[in-house]
DNA sequence: TTTAGGCACAGGGAAGTCATGGT
DNA sequence: ACCATGACTTCCCTGTGCCT
């Protein structure tokens, strides 16, 4: 082949079927080197057989992709719903390589508030190439787009923040915006068919939610950019339209810079990148005339098994779609409640990938495939991570990253229905195993005389002295064998919350506090790194956290809590008070009562619904206060009502989040009593005078 | 239009419980 | 003894975001 290429399709012409490639240069086309094909059952003309019960097959072939649609509505057929450019790649071994890049962000008219794509212009285009070479867009804005969508003739991928993923998404802003600007969203998209539109915003988001951060502050670019490279946004003092040329181009390319700084320094599209190589994907593709991400989980997973399959002459079934109940998971131990000093935590190694090896976890009748991939990723990853110690380069490290992503998602995938490779009882039998590896190293550390105070999954936390441990970890590993346990954060002192239950204390799981032996602070689970409690609760609780850990009394605490709840209605902190959650479309709520009455619905959706009445749309996030009457959206940043509850926020935020701390270790020392529940109705008298008092 | 399951916790709503006051 | 009322509790459900 030769030359480059960063996105490939299939190409109707003349009556002929190709395949297009575009390159930096221009896209070019190739002769198909095959026919379209599928398989059914049968004897006749190929060596192959159907993976899981070894059937012989027979390779049928056609002159046109979508006759094998046809073909399959009548017919039991295996490997017929394989996109033809996607089997041109697996069949060839083609990979993408060289994708050029755009960075991008425009600025609107922001003469009437909010932009609507049907009323306000777009005033600039700021972009910057993978080359370095910047471009700013600025004056007529017909002839503004028409150089906008010629500088990007070539280009494989073009980033935004916020910018969106296609040309119809309603919650993004950029690439929308532009589409319904320039006129048809569907020519434009057509236009830049071969390229992906890469939104760092929703990666990061994305990313960051999995190592569990919530960003305090929310996810703007300027926020998120301050937070990760220390500089934000330039700050201005007037509206968009209202600044001068000059002032504007400063305004836009420093957005563009940012944003592709912060790219930099995670490589978000450098990993896409090296996924899609892996894989032998493309970016993007377009099925029924929309473009669509193709780096899914499933899309990667179903490549690398039709890949190894190929290779030991093994077809897949076609994939089928099933509701069935789920499996049970993994285990979680039982913490015991309260502050503990000197505290290891072990995980076991990659611990499902490393289960579905070693166990031969594959539908496949000779159980290899699966395996099979997994050790080669597994090897490669190895041989990567040597070589990024060596070298430092950004190929190396990007590349053992991937490897581990991919070798994470099997077995999601083998329990996901809508996977080629999806067995109910091989995903049982992963967790299974996971289950009884936990289950030996906690009776191999009680064995061998330490306690174990908490367990999820692949780790155990075990009460033992530093010097203690790497002895421990050795019979640990001794027995476990092949797996391999490594040992974790070592906490100095960690606090496991919990609660009665009836007579029993019971512990709290997937939360926990700790302060480790470099002196660092780690919280998990718990409030204050949620990012639906408000800022000032989890501040508190932060602050309730460390004085437990570091054996401050409790007496001091409730002064602090006192303070702020004198300190909370002269309105200074209210900007601490904003909650934000997650929200999906109005319309997509359940707001029927088990009655089939209207429902009130929770204060979140009472919230977006007053934001979508005011005419705000598809939003992602909904920030809202608590007030006297009810809720209250905020939709302008630093605007409150006036009527804030802030007794609620003290009782339901603050209190909620303390309270429990202070609770666990009264229930560790034995101090602490159950309050008597009276029966007693509270009069009027009771409430009135509570109110005169405070 | 799809990688998995396990968990805590807030708040709404319906049904149940209890004290009260009237007949 | 019986009933209506209101305040409160209990349980179930929805929804979100977290953990491994």
């Amino acid at each position: 082949m030769g030359k480059s290429f960063f996105y490939c399709e299939q190409d109707y012409t003349d009556n002929k079927f190709r395949l297009r490639k575009f390159g930096r240069n221009g896209s070019w086309l190739e002769e198909i080197p095959f026919r379209p094909y599928c398989y059914i059952y049968g004897v006749g003309n190929s060596e192959f057989k159907d993976a899981i019960n070894h059937k012989s097959v027979k390779k049928i072939e056609f002159d046109n992709p979508s006759n094998i649609g046809l073909f399959k509505s009548d017919n039991l057929t295996l490997e017929s719903d394989i996109p033809y450019e996607r089997r041109a790649m697996l069949d060839m071994d083609w990979k993408i390589d060289d994708v050029p890049k755009v960075y991008v962000d425009i600025e609107t008219n922001d003469s009437h508030g909010a932009p609507d794509p049907n009323r306000d212009e777009i005033l600039s285009v700021g972009m910057i190439f993978d080359d370095g070479r910047e471009e700013w867009l600025h004056g007529d804005e017909k002839k503004m787009l028409q150089e906008f969508i010629n500088l990007t003739a070539n280009v494989g991928m073009m980033i935004t923040y916020n910018g969106g993923t296609d040309v119809w998404s309603t919650r993004s802003f950029d690439i929308p915006y532009i589409a319904r600007r320039y006129g048809k969203q569907f020519e434009f998209d057509n236009m830049l068919r071969h390229c992906a539109f890469m939104d760092i915003y929703q990666i990061y988001k994305y990313e960051t939610s999995r190592v569990g951060k919530a960003l305090a502050g929310g996810m703007s670019l300027d926020n998120v950019a301050v937070h990760e490279l220390g500089h934000g946004k330039i700050r201005r003092d007037k509206k968009i339209y209202a600044m001068p040329k000059n002032e504007l181009r400063d305004y836009n390319m420093n957005d563009v810079r940012i944003l592709k700084e912060i790219d930099e320094k995670f490589q978000f599209t450098d990993v896409k990148i090296g996924l899609a190589q892996l894989t032998n994907l493309n970016l993007c593709a377009w099925r029924r005339n929309k473009k669509v991400d193709e780096l899914k989980p499933l899309i990667m997973v179903d490549q690398l098994v039709l890949k190894e399959g190929k290779n030991l002459g093994l077809v897949w079934h076609d994939r089928q779609f099933s509701d069935e109940e789920s499996i049970t998971g993994a285990m979680v131990l039982e913490p015991i409640v309260g502050v503990h000093q000197g505290v290891q935590n072990f995980d076991v190694r990659q611990m499902y990938p490393n289960i579905m090896i070693n166990e031969k976890i594959s539908p496949d009748k000779d159980r290899i495939v699966v395996p099979n991939i997994l050790m080669k990723l597994k090897a490669i990853r190895e041989e990567l991570k040597e070589k990024y110690k060596k070298t430092k380069s950004k190929e190396d490290y990007i590349n053992q990253y991937g490897y581990k992503v991919l070798a994470n998602v099997f077995y999601g995938a083998i329990g996901n229905p809508a996977c080629r490779i999806y067995d109910r009882s091989l995903a049982q039998a992963v967790t299974s195993k996971g289950q009884e590896i936990l289950g030996r190293v906690r009776e191999m550390c009680e064995l061998a005389g330490f306690s174990v105070v908490y367990g999820d999954t692949d780790s155990i936390f075990a009460k033992i002295e530093k010097s203690k441990s790497e002895s421990l970890l050795g019979l640990i590993n001794n027995m476990i064998k092949p797996y391999e346990m490594e040992a974790g954060e070592y906490y100095t002192r960690i606090l496991f919350l919990g609660d009665m239950e009836g007579e029993k204390i019971i512990g709290a799981k997937k939360r926990y506090a700790g302060i480790t032996d470099e002196g660092e602070m780690k919280t998990v689970g718990v409030q204050s790194i949620r990012r639906d409690y408000c800022v000032i609760a989890r501040e508190m609780q932060l602050l309730a956290l460390n004085k437990v850990l570091n054996g401050k009394s409790e007496v001091d605490l409730q002064t602090c809590m006192n303070n702020l709840r004198k300190v909370l209605p002269s309105k200074i902190y209210d900007s601490y008070l904003v909650i934000t959650k997650g929200v999906k479309n109005l319309g997509e709520y359940k707001l029927k009562t088990k009655t089939g009455k209207e429902s009130k619905g929770q204060p979140h959706i009472r919230a977006l619904r007053m934001a979508v009445e005011k005419g705000f749309q598809n939003m992602f996030d909904i920030s809202f206060v608590y007030t006297k009457k009810d809720v209250e959206p905020i939709l302008v940043d630093g605007i409150f009502p006036d009527d804030i509850d802030y007794e609620k926020y003290y009782e339901s935020q603050v209190v909620a989040v303390v309270e429990p701390i202070i609770k666990s270790i009264q229930l560790q020392n034995g101090t602490y009593v159950i309050k008597e529940k009276s029966r007693k109705r509270k009069t009027i008298n009771q409430s009135l005078l509570e109110h005169l008092s405070s």
